[in-house]
DNA sequence: AAAAAACCATACTCGTGGTACAGTAAATCT
DNA sequence: AGATTTACTGTACCACGAGTATGGTTTTTT
């Protein structure tokens, strides 16, 4: 890695670390320069402002998390036979990683962004957006994959189930933080494990 | 209403509605002010800091909240029989009133000091926690009345059940926000009901 | 060797949260 | 009716963080 790319990593590296410890307003610039060991005028000279910083470090965090889920459903389609096995296999999975983090998942910048609307420009609201927008294509495919080998119990929109999947993360994150109970994410995985299962479900024989 | 307490709340329902829009760092006491007739020093006056309002918010948000819960879900009793159908009633109640809010639902300041932690003090924190604590009780109450006369279908812990309600109306709710589809909150809340119908349909006779 | 990239140092502006304190109009108490 | 309290207004001030400006220095690259 060049020179200054190396020290940019560094500076988001530091700077997610403590934003998602502490919030985005609550980080100064300051803290992360003390922290990145460069200067104030150093950060500057990579990142015009604090969006920029923000856009760069939502940008990272959708390709890490893409890899991570290419990863993890990978592992469970090897693990599983047909769609539905993949994906309850996947969610399984999926848990099992949140409940390997003991201070709970570091969190999800695309979740302080949402609620923080106004403090970002378009630019990070769009790749937010575009995020959210990305996961739901992913988990449509496996749905789609799913309904055109098994009967759905319940006629549910498969856009909305996809969505799902990210809504129960997220919100878990947010009611794990309220409570600070580090499991409760993974929990909420499960429960929506339990959900796809039950929705796809086979027919008991008459 | 004293002529104090009228002030105060004034203040409160501005702030509201900008931090709710905005976020609460990004809505400045300069504009609280502006909108609520006031001064800065009589900002002030009524809270010896911008946590100080923070905390009122969230105390209040909880109380209009259970009202609102108490109704709803007392409305779903009368309309159906049993606690299964009022929980069911009750979370397509839920669902419609989402739907019902055009501009989206204006969101929840839980979950907007939930991804603030140390940006908030004890106290707020606290009431934060308290908040989320007090939905478990609520819907674990619901549930246990469920499951005392209907059979789980899949073995699910009732906490974590309870929680579910929550986590799927935060998690929507950021969704909602980060894709700008207002109805997204509402869709989550409905395939919340399919999982409950789902996990409590009676088993098919032989 | 020249040029561009990647920094450092200093100094300044501006907005925002918060403090201090003096004064005032209206309600409430005695 | 007078005294006190409540609910403010007005002004002045400090600290801190974001961002700008600018000029200089070191390291790569060409």
């Amino acid at each position: 890695m060049a020179r200054g790319s190396e020290t940019r990593s560094k500076i988001m590296d530091v700077a997610q670390a403590a934003i998602l410890a502490k919030g985005f307003e609550a980080t100064s610039i300051e803290e992360i320069v003390a922290g990145s060991e460069i200067t104030r005028s150093g950060f500057f000279y990579h990142f015009p402002d604090k969006n920029a910083l923000a856009h760069a470090l939502i940008e990272r965090h959708i390709e890490v998390e893409n890899e991570l889920f290419d990863d993890l459903f990978g592992r469970a389609a090897a693990l599983g036979e047909g769609p539905l096995q993949t994906m309850l296999i996947g969610l399984k999975l999926m848990a099992e990683l949140l409940d390997d983090m003991p201070n709970g998942h570091p969190g999800c910048i695309v979740a302080t962004a949402a609620y923080q609307d106004r403090l970002f420009n378009r630019d990070v609201r769009d790749a937010n957006k575009r995020a959210a927008l990305g996961w739901r294509r992913r988990f449509r495919g496996m749905f789609e994959d799913i309904v055109a080998t098994h009967r759905m119990r319940d006629d549910v929109d498969i856009d909305q189930l996809a969505d799902m999947v990210s809504a129960i993360i997220e919100g878990g994150l947010i009611l794990s933080r309220a409570v600070d109970e580090p499991s409760v994410t993974a929990q909420q995985v499960r429960l929506l494990q339990s959900y796809v299962k039950l929705l796809f479900a086979p027919e008991p024989g008459p």
